[in-house]
DNA sequence: ACCCAGGGTCATA
DNA sequence: TATGACCATGGG
């Protein structure tokens, strides 16, 4: 049993996942910040709006009052904290010179910088970086957590950055590395939202051990 | 009515 | 270092 194993097993049950949902880098930023904590569905009601109101891009959102912005993203909870960390973000995003400036830095550089904005942290860093950057990093969220564990092949009391670098060099020896670790975290969120909905029997689980019993 | 979601920060021990 | 409280909407 193995990484790859796992994720060739997931990529033939359920296919490409086609990830981040998404028409521009920021967007999938944005978006990052807002599903913190949050079931997609809401987030997308928020980005809808914050597109209706022309408002999805860094200008605008840094220079929208706090109150109206929470207004506009009121739908993906938490309102009032992601319209500030939002313009947070937006205010370093454009003092750093946005993406032609900041997709020329290293990664590690990028991940440094992206940790000190208030309100990023591994989890949404690491989706900025995936996605929106395309290096080749890994996620790891509670799926990833809840999954591997049980299959034994990590301890959920790791720190983040040890599980990260677990993954990552499981893997490093793949081409297309970026691709990979793109479609894995994928396939595992939604393995993970099956799962929940087979619980507690998970027939048809195509990691078999990861059932709950 | 209860539980949780594609987390992170801050105060406390 | 490591817990706990807090943030808040929407769907099951």
């Amino acid at each position: 049993m193995t990484f790859k194993w796992v994720y060739h097993q997931l990529l033939s049950a359920y296919g490409q996942q086609h990830w981040w949902p998404g028409d521009s880098p920021f967007e999938i930023m944005a978006g990052a910040i807002l599903t913190q904590n949050t079931a997609w569905p809401n987030v997308e009601k928020a980005i809808t709006n914050l597109k209706q109101q022309q408002a999805l891009n860094p200008q605008t959102i840094l220079h929208t009052s706090q109150t109206k912005l929470a207004e506009w993203i009121r739908p993906s909870g938490y309102f009032n904290i992601k319209a500030e960390r939002l313009k947070h973000y937006c205010d370093w995003y454009i003092t750093q010179g946005e993406y032609p400036v900041l997709r020329q830095w290293h990664t590690e550089k990028l991940r440094d910088a992206l940790l000190s904005v208030k309100g990023i942290g591994p989890e949404t860093a690491d989706d900025i970086l995936l996605y929106a950057f395309e290096r080749p990093v890994f996620v790891i969220d509670a799926y990833t957590r809840r999954i591997f564990s049980r299959l034994g092949l990590v301890n959920d009391i790791e720190k983040y950055e040890e599980l990260r670098h677990l993954f990552e060099s499981a893997l490093k020896h793949e081409d297309d590395k970026t691709a990979l670790l793109n479609e894995f975290h994928a396939l595992i969120v939604w393995h993970g939202k099956q799962h929940c909905k087979n619980k507690p029997s998970c027939e048809g689980c195509v990691l078999r051990q990861e059932c709950d019993f």
